[in-house]
DNA sequence: TGATTCGTACAGTTTAAACTGTATAAAAAA
DNA sequence: TTTTTTATACAGTTTAAACTGTACGAATCA
């Protein structure tokens, strides 16, 4: 009865927070193990968590290796204990704004530099057989990639006053 | 010979084109439409996407119902055309910005509310019991919620700009 | 009116992702 | 050293998503 009530907060904490985590492409048992770890607050062990979640700890193990690549958890040790410990990053919203719009602004370039490649190649037909419609389309795609950059750029410097 | 490279480059800006719309958390086939339909500029039928894409009629009847309902693609009458003629949205940047910010508003604020009735259930747990712990995390939450929001918030105010 | 053609609901199939249990290499303890 | 314990690679299984073909109601044409 006397921690009735606070379980119950924080089991609704660890649900809400979950589903916003999925938002930043996490699948759901990297959200969940996520929010676990961020909810508790002390470093967990794989063990603990596959217990608790109720997941095997193989996939525990899976899901804690991207998170970690991901920068959103580390791994900590503590002195006597044999087995790893992870606990979450605490600064959450610098932590999933950064990982976030970096995995947009990669990916708006590397698409960027494609399309230059077929401006490029567009470039060489000869000037009387060249398709105009084709000219046309490339330009707004570039410009629509070129703004998505900004966007993310932009996205990047608000998000250094907030933190 | 003629067209050769006109197609070619053509193809490119699809294929580039078509990783980019998935970005936006829409399916292979859904951008894959999408990706054509832009590219190729004229309203086309279900049938004529199917065989080009080489997918079911049925297929390209659902991704189609969700682009419609995205506000990517619209329907379009031709006289003497019976069938269903679809056009791509040409405001790219506008018009993929707005419905991401959208869905993005509309997931982090139901994520606000649920953290707020969590917090006026803790309020109401007897002072000597609470586990402060729990209010520090809610409270970091909810303000990662609110930091989110703003976010979103700013990003369309950038996106009217760029129209 | 009946005949034809369209778009989509639905059931079934295929394909891919998520997950688990066992086995193993690496590290720690004895 | 050997024994024990840990994390993960891998193969196999389960679960969910993607996709297809058939069938049917709605609309169009004759």
């Amino acid at each position: 009865m006397l921690d009735n009530s606070n379980v119950k907060v924080k089991n609704g904490m660890l649900l809400e927070f979950a589903k916003t985590v999925e938002l930043f492409d996490l699948t759901p048992i990297e959200a969940r193990v996520f929010a676990y770890l961020y909810v508790e607050g002390t470093p967990l062990t794989l063990d603990e968590l596959s217990e608790e979640l109720g997941k095997s700890k193989t996939s525990i193990s899976t899901s804690m290796r991207s998170l970690v690549e991901l920068n959103l958890v580390k791994r900590v040790w503590k002195k006597g204990v044999r087995k790893d410990l992870y606990q979450a990053n605490n600064h959450l919203y610098k932590q999933f704004l950064s990982f976030y719009t970096k995995k947009w602004k990669d990916a708006t370039e590397n698409r960027k530099e494609s399309l230059l490649e077929l401006k490029n190649e567009f470039d060489q037909i000869q000037n009387d057989i060249k398709d105009p419609q084709i000219q046309n389309k490339l330009d707004d795609l570039l410009d629509f990639h070129n703004r998505l950059d900004c966007f993310f750029k932009e996205a990047s410097e608000i998000k250094k006053d907030g933190l």
